[in-house]
DNA sequence: CTAGACTCTGGACCCGGGTCCAGAATCAAG
DNA sequence: CTTGATTCTGGACCCGGGTCCAGAGTCTAG
């Protein structure tokens, strides 16, 4: 099972082979090893650590965090590990608080709205008008 | 108050001056004339319209958004623009639930991490190596 | 009139996370 | 051995929303 190709590796882990190599580039992942032709090979190890970044990814790291998590995680680290995630938690909280200050704004405008009538009645376009958004 | 240069648009909405040829460059916002030596000259028309285009910004719109919301402000199109704002809601929306999916995760890998010990008790690191995370 | 501030243009560059390409080399199946 | 699939490299390009730059021209206060 271990000792393959490029191809399979991305495919075993449902990402591109041209996103293989960018995390390569970019630090995330290197091969097992490489052929005598240069052909990349790749164990078990890679692939768990591609499915790895996958998921970090899924609950909203970015590629740098990652790299920071796969350190943690390599030096076995827990209380670093729980804290990087408790740091992306409040980004996350950060960001949904954000959208949910738009959503009130943007709300408010359309339950005020009537859908027709004259433009000076709409409340939509005369908040990007004139009013100030805070 | 009307017919300001380029460099007084900008200060008065609040944006870089390069913003403002961006903005020109991508059709939002065009100058009312030009002198002769090619200064582009703005009016009160003009320094709404950035206005205009910068609280939609503030209120999630996209570039792109904002010259269809400002082609349904010049037709006076209330319904419309009560349209494109219950979709950008929507949109928002669909943002908040898929933050709020992955915080959920998040919060419980948090959880359940106690913070020490062996990496092979943080469900985090866990996590990250062998689960599905859907 | 002069100095310093402002503006013009076209184009390059930034961020993150990839994606796509050409041309050459190599691998694997039949 | 041949053929078709795979891989290699380096670099260009994509998205959105700007930002920065050089070199030349213009405007304005003193």
């Amino acid at each position: 099972m271990s000792n393959f190709s490029i191809g399979k590796l991305a495919e075993s882990a449902g990402v591109a082979i041209d996103t293989v190599r960018y995390y390569e580039r970019n630090g995330l992942l290197q091969p097992a090893g490489r052929l005598a032709s240069g052909y990349r090979r790749y164990g078990g190890t890679e692939l768990k650590r591609l499915r790895f970044i996958r998921r970090a990814k899924a609950l909203g790291f970015s590629l740098e965090d990652i790299r920071t998590l796969l350190a943690l995680s390599a030096e076995r680290n827990v209380a670093k590990v729980k804290r990087a995630a408790q740091l992306k938690l409040a980004d996350i909280d950060a960001r949904i608080a954000e959208l949910e200050r738009v959503r009130g704004g943007l709300r408010k405008l359309i339950a005020a709205c009537p859908g027709h009538g004259r433009a000076e009645a709409c409340p939509i376009l005369n908040a990007l008008n004139d009013e100030e958004l805070h």
